[in-house]
DNA sequence: CGTCTAGTTGATGGGAATCAACGTAAGTGG
DNA sequence: CCACTTACGTTGATTCCCATCAACTAGACG
């Protein structure tokens, strides 16, 4: 078992009750502000807002929440990877998701999270009270349209994984994995031609619904065809029109 | 091709325009309005929307929405079954989920539908003008929260059919379908019993990423163990308990 | 240095896809 | 009314993609 969230929060809270306007600066030089929720409010309501958010850093392969626990807390990630995954009762894991920059984690619709969220490297979000968050809801309509929104997005992406998981060869799943991650990080105003898959094989590939012999497999096949190359933590896209048309749109 | 929308509603606009106290006395004996986003609205909210919103009849395997046509009208099921699918390129089909009655179709970030959607049988369904609905939404934030809660709902099915179509074998697929399919009609105040599958073998099948052949083996196989009975159009449950085990949590 | 985790590659087997045949029911039109 | 067609469902035979099992390498770390 890993580390818990707990014993870096307590600290972390603590420091904050002298620091709110180090937290405020720190919203208002987010990086990701323009990507995030957080986009949707104005210059006060950010002020308002972040005086009930907590900025937290989390160590790699650290559990943000578990599926199953109550929903009180939410999280906005800042910086790096989060992994989301349901477990079967025998478990088998699917990894439904991961959580990139600016997107938003928690929302659930009873007070139980549906999934399980755990940093992939270094994570840096701020986490912000559930209830606190719907009270301020209350009084900010821009953020409530902004998270139906966030809500509406996160359900197409889940209706192509769909596809993903229900239609295609593991091939084509690899390969749409790759651009996928690629285009999001794009948005985010990364590079290009290197990927970056922080990530294990094991996650690509209860991800994709393959094994880690699979994602192996597979990722080495486009090595051998030249169309990409295999480096530390990610690849290197050397024919993206060849990746485009082995992922099968 | 079948027979689109459009010929059935203009006639029925017509005969609206004199008929908007019909109309909307069909809201308030409306069959699944606690179950719609319906349920969310005050009497005098109530007759509002039911002065923008337009009661349809659907013949059996008629296109509500395709992907990718522009989202300006949204659908409340109100009985019948709908069947929504996305395609790949190359023309395969994975259908996404089955809307049932109190069921709401259409709402996305964009203004594309993500996803095509027809009905199974005989569908009556409330169809509402996309922007009409947002302007009502902005005088009735019941509605708009209720918009959202539904949108998460809809996001917590389709993570667990993401695992489904991940981890689950075939005949797991299957049995989770009937178990799935049996609580939402119950929750309608339907018998248990008896489920009902208006769809043919193909559509179960594009929707748990099997072949209709496997979904036809993997019933009678059920059936040959006495777990349940091939009826006319679904099946009748023998072995509640064996069938739960079956679909592994 | 031993241990552990992650990744790769090879050999083998199995579960579901594919290919194929057949039965049934509902139309359709002569 | 009946031959003909078409859609749907079922069952059997065969194939194949990927899972499984297994061996090995490389890097991290105490």
């Amino acid at each position: 078992m890993h580390g818990t969230l707990t014993a870096h929060t307590e600290a972390r809270d603590l420091a904050r009750m002298n620091l709110s306007a180090v937290t405020r600066q720190q919203c208002a030089s987010c990086p990701v502000r323009s990507k995030s929720i957080c986009a949707a409010l104005c210059e006060t309501d950010l002020a308002a807002l972040s005086r009930i958010s907590h900025p937290v850093r989390l160590q790699p392969k650290v559990t943000l929440v578990e599926e199953g626990d109550s929903a009180d807390e939410v999280f906005s990630i800042v910086s790096g990877t989060v992994l989301l995954s349901k477990l079967l009762s025998d478990g088998r894991r699917q990894v439904i998701g991961f959580a990139l920059p600016g997107d938003f984690i928690g929302l659930s619709v009873n007070d139980a999270h549906a999934f399980t969220a755990q940093s992939v490297d270094e994570v840096k979000a701020c986490r912000v009270g559930r209830q606190a968050l719907e009270e301020f809801m209350e009084h900010a309509p821009a953020l409530a349209r902004r998270l139906h929104q966030n809500a509406c997005h996160d359900l197409a992406i889940a209706q192509d994984h769909m596809v993903l998981l229900g239609k295609k060869s593991a091939s084509e799943r690899v390969a749409t994995f790759l651009l996928d991650h690629r285009s999001r990080w794009e948005k985010l105003g990364g590079a290009s031609v290197r990927i970056d898959l922080p990530m294990t094989r094991q996650d690509m590939g209860d991800y994709l619904g393959v094994t880690v012999e699979t994602v192996s497999r597979t990722l080495s096949g486009f090595a051998r065809e030249g169309v990409l190359m295999l480096i530390p933590d990610g690849v290197r896209v050397l024919d993206l029109e060849r990746l485009q048309a082995a992922a099968q749109g």
